[in-house]
DNA sequence: CAAAAGACTAGTAATATTATAGACTTTATA
DNA sequence: TATAAAGTCTATAATATTACTAGTCTTTTG
């Protein structure tokens, strides 16, 4: 069950992406060198994840000089579960469960598979999660976690 | 977010070994071919899945004639988590998060990481479901949905 | 026009996945 | 006690995926 660092590195990109400027401003735009240094992600393989983000629909960028890349939308509309689906497919265990993209398994009778209804219960958790939690959410639960710490 | 073949194939085994037999006994045992055949999975591959789950000790096994694979314990004892950690490891997403088998992500400050926060839901959503299903617990509901369509 | 920045394509090394093959061991029973 | 049935164990092959790296092209600003 587990997470690509592509997918990794790209929802971590968004997530800074999402953090209001330092003094409270709206989200900012970010070169990838300045994403890539504060995150510790290869630049050039971070590229290529944002420009498959860009191409998805997910970000905005402006080339040249004084360019960078921008959310598309307010953080507030941008859930994880696009983001991850965008670098990692889809989000169910199985094909079979799977409702962005489903294939059938191989299984002699689907229908009656109990493997099939438990894994659709695990697609539907993750879901769950993923589909609901949007870059506003994270960034105000990290802030959170800082204040409670008492950092920065 | 995939389950493995082998994981596939060793949780279909698993619940195979775990269907009361036909008039309505006791878990039964089974030969791999028995297995293989019934629920389409490639011999060789499939043996060597169960000689992992029974190293494991979820399996016990007799060799020579009329031997064959059975579980090692009773079917309500058995939870989907065990069976699934033994052949695809940790459930987690990513390692950070993981109970069982913690290693650092390599975020820049792990303690206030929005993902890992985020990662951390999934992993228990994911493992709230798989270690508290056993598979008493599917054949049950498997029997339910038969019941359900009258079939068999 | 030069420099800064993103866009795009191709390639590649390492690892994981999904098997397949074959030789070996144990056990029941004819 | 020989033989066939069944599991055990290790090695290897084929393929796919992952995680990058490299290099060239395009756009924009000053």
């Amino acid at each position: 069950m587990r997470l690509s660092k592509r997918g990794e590195y790209g929802l971590r990109a968004m997530i800074a992406l999402a953090e209001p400027a330092d003094k409270g401003g709206s989200p900012q735009m970010m070169q990838i060198k300045e994403i890539s240094l504060r995150e510790q992600i290869s630049t050039k393989f971070l590229e290529q994840i944002l420009l498959t983000l860009k191409n998805a629909g997910l970000l905005h960028s402006k080339m040249g000089v004084g360019g960078g890349y921008y959310l598309a939308r307010s953080a507030s509309e941008i859930t994880l579960g696009q983001i991850f689906r965008v670098l990692d497919g889809p989000v169910a265990p199985v094909k079979c469960v799977s409702q962005m993209a489903y294939e059938p398994c191989g299984c002699p009778d689907e229908q009656t598979c109990g493997l099939r209804l438990v894994m659709g219960d695990v697609r539907n958790a993750i879901a769950d999660i993923l589909d609901n939690t949007t870059l506003a959410d994270v960034t105000k639960r990290q802030s959170a976690v800082r204040k409670k710490l008492g950092i920065k």
